[in-house]
DNA sequence: AGAACTTGCAACAGTGATGATGCAAGTTCT
DNA sequence: AGAACTTGCATCATCACTGTTGCAAGTTCT
């Protein structure tokens, strides 16, 4: 669509997008880093990095823009309106993991107070619930189990996937999903 | 035993307790505060916080050793190692919940790379994983779940947990466990 | 009342990050 | 080869935050 997928043209954009993603390095281990310390992870100057983005700020936006994108399409892949809930759930996940785990400061920078990131979390959020209400219905999830928090506890079991770097997202998708319904107790539950 | 669990005495050692949690209120809601606003929130100069602690790392590091205790007393109180699995998991989420709500920031800071903090943490995360195995023997937990993940799922919730602030501790730990037990699904799983 | 202590205020120096600019050298495209 | 563009380097101004100190005013205790 975007200049975003496009393939890339010049060194300009070859660059910019080192700095993205040197930025994601960085920034996820230490999100205090200085400008200086992306510049040197990303390979080029520091005044290199403020020609391409006129602040830190844009810098950081850029970031959240690019994740949002792939967060995006990562959800439209898995169908998640029209196909088989359980599938739709899997899928999903799977595709979410992959991009959480090369952006999740950019993606956990959604959570913060920026509006517009705080709109495509909302409507992420409100299609998340519509599939799970279908999986309800479907019988594939609990009936008594307040909607709010069962999104809130896949939300976390995502996070929580996505640090994990050992295996594959779909080894991890699975476990995630498995954990998701069956929960980790043997299943008499609390009495 | 020592001087913070001994009933406050002087202006001095009440300021120092209005700055601790003044510092929780402002650093939960923005890591990156400066103490200019740490101070304003506790209502006193921010010359005054200087001279209770000689840096803003001295500051942080108070808050974490404050929290650490109230984490440690939340803990043994729930007597993980003799009561029954079940009843200790449950009472030391309650009183675990209690003081992350008051407490989140002081505590997420344990992650970080802080030699002290990683030795508090590295010895609950030990006892929590006792406890598990308990539990495990006694039937309650399955056993063909990976242990780390287990307890991984479990910090994840209680983190879930005490960032909602709607309910009673007791209420949000019953919950936490139930589906930390059972999860959200009616039990036909993935295939 | 007097001593000891604590606080607020104002002022200061030091530090590190940010952002801008001019210039020389290198690259890519025509 | 020449034009257009991009980069690295050095430099500069600015700014916010940190941490310190001296002094006056207020308090708490004896």
């Amino acid at each position: 669509m975007s200049e975003t997928t496009r393939a890339l043209r010049s060194d300009a954009e070859r660059t910019v997008r080192t700095i993205l993603e040197a930025a994601e390095r960085v920034l996820s281990k230490n999100p205090a880093a200085s400008m200086e310390q992306i510049a040197e992870a990303a390979g080029v100057a520091r005044t290199t990095v403020h020609r391409r983005f006129a602040s830190r700020e844009a810098l950081v936006d850029a970031m959240a823009a690019w994740a949002n994108q792939r967060f995006a399409e990562a959800i439209d892949a898995a169908h998640p309106e029209t196909a088989p809930p359980l599938v739709a759930l899997y899928q999903a996940t799977v595709n979410v993991l992959r991009v959480k785990i090369d952006w999740g400061f950019a993606m956990s920078r959604m959570l913060s107070d920026d509006p517009e990131a705080a709109r495509v979390h909302a409507e992420v959020d409100a299609r998340c619930e519509r599939l799970f209400s279908r999986a309800r219905e479907a019988g594939v999830l609990r009936a008594d189990v307040d909607p709010l928090w069962a999104r809130r506890v896949y939300y976390a079991l995502c996070h929580e996937a996505a640090q994990t770097r050992d295996g594959e997202p779909d080894a991890l998708a699975a476990r995630l999903i498995d954990t998701l319904l069956r929960g980790v107790g043997t299943g008499q539950g609390l009495a």
